[in-house]
DNA sequence: GTGGTCTAGACCACC
DNA sequence: GTGGTCTAGACCACG
């Protein structure tokens, strides 16, 4: 289901959560579906239960999921994460694209890989 | 020169990397013109001179500048960064339209953002 | 008759426990009225008898309702209630009002709040 | 500086957070002051760093912190924090003031409630 | 010395 | 069985 790259210098938790994330907002996690618990999940990716359970926490608490203690994590509804979700992934792309033009890029440059990856990627429905 | 910015989760010698670069990159800094000494730099910044140390090794390592012992650090000639510099901004541009991709930005999205930035940085000269 | 939030934090027991209350303080349960037996109640919300369990053993505890074993429980007499249910009721506001005042919210601020609530909930008939 | 209430329910992490958003809310911590380290509050307390970690954690962010990495902890500038400290201190208040209403206090209970506490803690300089 | 991450193992409440 | 908290102790990067 996940796999983590250790030599990827970001923190553990932080990989899992992306990796959660984005299982959620592609659909493949379906809203009120169940994630694998804790433990089972720490087990599988060989990690210790407490690294799973900090990205569980902040993914709860950025509203991608909703915990009921005692049962297991669901996936929460789109409404709770969609707009923040949308705005936080413009965010990042806007401070991408600025430090790509103060690093010289042309404005064609950035074009043409636009129009590369949006072609290649038009499986995903993103037009 | 340079204004550091405590806030910044980022390691002084990175920004003080990246600052340096830009100073480069833009011209600003001349090729074979002497960079302030780690002494001095670090004294202006009231910072260790062993974080000046690592960001001058780094700036090095990337090719950006050039070290002759005893006489100090030079900017080193376009052509030994050029390139470099280049593919790895390019890199870094694909890899974060291809995370607004996966996101679920439409191209549209992406194409509004670019040409905001481009427009408001047009004073850089890149078009 | 009583519908469960499962997307609140407190634990089950609790919330039928705090919905019963209502329902008896209110008077939509008369005194001496019988309340559904445990097993009818966890099977109607679907939740394990053990839970409604320990519900009604906490409302047993706080006065709320009397059993008669073997017969089932019954809702008590206000007298039982009325006093312990106002004091513990107004204890629970001072510690909000005075936290409100110690975060820095204003008399007025606060006064304002309340109007806004008791003229939404007239038709409590609470005046 | 801060004291520890270990009959109190909720997570020790959570206590002392409240009460730093306290001391720095109410002026006792000024801007850019520095907090006391995570190891020296652990041990000043008798707990484990870690919880305090994760208190700092929740404070920076909450934004009444920030943190800048090999230097400490220090208090953000009420910019950061004031909207939303305010914002969600009113929300409190107003569930509670809520939960009054239905739990059958009269208006003039709570404005009753509202003018001793307010009477009481003027010396705050809330109006 | 500073914060940040991770592990290992324990205990608790809830269901 | 579930999540949540806490401890103890280790290691790392940064300055």
């Amino acid at each position: 289901m996940i796999v983590l790259d250790y030599r990827d210098k970001r923190p553990l938790y932080e990989q899992v959560c992306e990796k959660l994330t984005h299982l959620i907002v592609s659909g493949v996690l379906q809203p009120d579906e169940k994630l694998p618990s804790v433990r089972n999940l720490a087990m599988e990716l060989s990690i210790n239960p407490n690294t799973i359970q900090r990205a569980y926490a902040m993914l709860e608490q950025d509203g991608y999921i909703y915990v009921i203690t005692g049962r297991g994590n669901f996936v929460a509804q789109p409404s709770a994460w969609q707009n923040e979700h949308l705005t936080s992934a413009r965010q990042d792309l806007e401070d991408a694209i600025t430090r790509a033009c103060s690093d010289g890029l042309s404005r064609s440059d950035v074009l043409e890989v636009v129009e590369r990856i949006y072609a290649k990627g038009r499986d995903n429905s993103n037009d």
